[in-house]
RNA sequence: GUGGGUGUAGCUCAGUUGGUUAGAGCACUGGAUUGUGGUUCCAGGGGUCGUGGGUUCAACUCCCAUCAUCCACCCCA
């Protein structure tokens, strides 16, 4: 059947001309945002070489990760003995090194270190490229999808995360998307994972709080002592996560009893009044909350974390991120950091869609749309064409001579706004017949006055 | 990686406790209108019912497998 033989790979999807004029709506406003805050863009291959990649997502990440087969001959250098023994991960490290890129940060710290020469510090540099996951697909969820990043790197403020938090503001503002921006601080969670006696557990811990308004305390609970939480940390962890107040009563509470002992926990609150003392002072539209159960399940994250969620739709976030102190470190640039947030395009495009946020504009690819009338008369149109086109008219001449009722009936289906039609009569007498196709209106005109009326 | 739903015309879907010729709307083609679309009316084309096997006198319908797709979990944009 040719339905089955004529599909795009599984998570993908083709875009129409009606949906790509809403998409490029959604990049223009995000990349105009990008801009008037200072960030200038670069793009990076679709691919990176497997080790650029590998390691830096956490396990889950690694196992989404698709790899590229090996060009030639790719089980040269194999022996029999290796392919008998099916170890496939390490066949594939052998048979494939290269991989398509899984984000756009951690190609971003390769690039760091590898234009390192060529670029100034603190490098605010915003990216707009597809990204792939080997995720089972579902709804808000593909294998190829476009992320927006915007990072800093090179610089430890605490304003660049408030810059941060101002542009995730802006955007939504500027989409008419509504949501909720919730902030956190890695070091706040470490503190925490310490504080209750499992600071190597920080990372298991995290994610399971991260669950708290979804699944509640019970399941969290539960899934800690599967993780080999021991009961007292849990029973410690309880009152903790129960935290109530203003951000201000919060991070007190943290910083004068249950993290009075860690460092590393009282430079997180630290850090936290302090971009919330900046905050206060920017007229957002939307107050970002202190979310002590925000955790984020990528690895590199070191300092804040933010995310951001529709309160209209529930399909996942919409925008992610937080400062990373060492992702350069892997690739051999030692204390510089960064911190960068990513907008999903694509789930963006989906609550704007079902909400009904894209503005109205007409949006038609042409304005002007000459009938063809055959041999003579297309002549004749090319010259008129020619003259529109100067005057920065989008038009067109529909290419063969078939029935008028079928040119009109593209003119229509294509939301052309005018029909020029130019035959014999008009030819003679040097006059264009413009119909236009909301009023169904015509009137016969020179081409000046037809320059005029429509531009 | 784990669990569940759905596969019938190009698209969205009907199809009775299994019964012989599988339907509708939209789209497409032609006509009413040989230089006029979007509305209306008339006519027409288009299906090995995802694929393979099984049960049965008989399968779109029941069973198994397989593929595709959607949804949920994990994780994430």
């Amino acid at each position: 059947m040719v339905k089955n033989e004529a599909l795009t790979p599984k998570g993908t999807r083709d875009f129409l001309p009606g949906e790509m004029v809403k998409r490029n709506y959604v990049f223009k406003i995000i990349r105009s945002v990008f801009e008037r805050f200072g960030y200038i863009p670069i793009e990076t291959p679709a691919m990176e070489r497997v080790s650029t990649l590998t390691g830096k997502y956490g396990e889950e990440g690694d196992r989404l990760l698709f790899r590229i087969l090996n060009s030639g001959d790719f089980l040269t250098g194999i022996s029999d003995d290796e392919i008998l023994e099916r170890n496939v991960n390490k066949l594939k490290s052998s048979i494939s090194d290269k991989g398509l890129r899984y984000d756009l940060t951690v190609p971003f710290a390769r690039f760091v270190v590898q234009h390192l020469n060529e670029i100034t510090f603190p490098f605010k540099r915003y990216q707009i490229q597809p990204v792939w996951r080997a995720d089972r697909p579902q709804k808000g969820r593909y294998r190829e999808f476009f992320q927006c990043d915007v990072d800093v790197i090179g610089s430890n403020s605490l304003l660049n995360e408030a810059e941060q938090i101002q542009i995730i503001d802006e955007i939504f503002k500027k989409l008419g998307v509504k949501i909720l921006i919730r902030i956190n601080n890695r070091k706040i969670l470490s503190g925490v994972a310490e504080a209750i006696g499992e600071a190597d557990k920080m990372i298991p811990i995290t994610i399971a709080i991260d669950k708290m308004d979804k699944i509640g305390a019970y399941k969290v609970n539960e899934e800690l002592a599967v993780k080999g939480i021991s009961e007292k940390a849990i029973r410690e962890l309880q009152p903790i996560l129960g935290l109530t107040g203003s951000v201000e009563e919060k991070l007190n509470e943290l910083e004068n009893k249950i993290l009075l002992h860690s460092k590393i926990g009282r430079k997180g609150v630290d850090e936290m009044k302090k971009l919330f003392d900046y905050l206060t002072t920017f007229d957002l539209k939307v107050d970002p909350v202190f979310d002590l159960t925000l955790a984020r399940g990528l690895d590199y994250y070191t300092g804040t974390i933010i995310e951001a969620n529709s309160t209209e739709m529930k399909i996942g976030s919409l925008c992610g991120g937080g400062r990373y102190d060492d992702l350069t470190g892997v690739f051999g640039l030692k204390d510089v950091s960064g911190i960068g947030v990513s907008f999903g395009a694509d789930r963006i495009y989906d609550v704007m869609e079902k909400m009904d946020k894209f503005p109205e504009e007409t949006a038609s690819t042409t304005t002007l749309m000459f009938v063809n009338f055959g041999e003579k008369e297309e002549i004749h149109c090319l010259s008129l064409l020619a003259e529109i086109r100067k005057s920065g008219i989008k038009a067109e001449l529909f290419p063969d001579k078939v029935k008028i009722k079928k040119q009109m009936n593209y003119a229509n289906k294509k939301n052309v706004e005018y029909v020029a039609l130019v035959g014999e009569d008009e030819m003679k007498n040097g006059l264009i017949t413009l119909k236009n196709m909301k009023t169904g209106v015509q009137s016969q005109i020179t081409l000046d006055e037809l320059i005029e009326e429509i531009s």
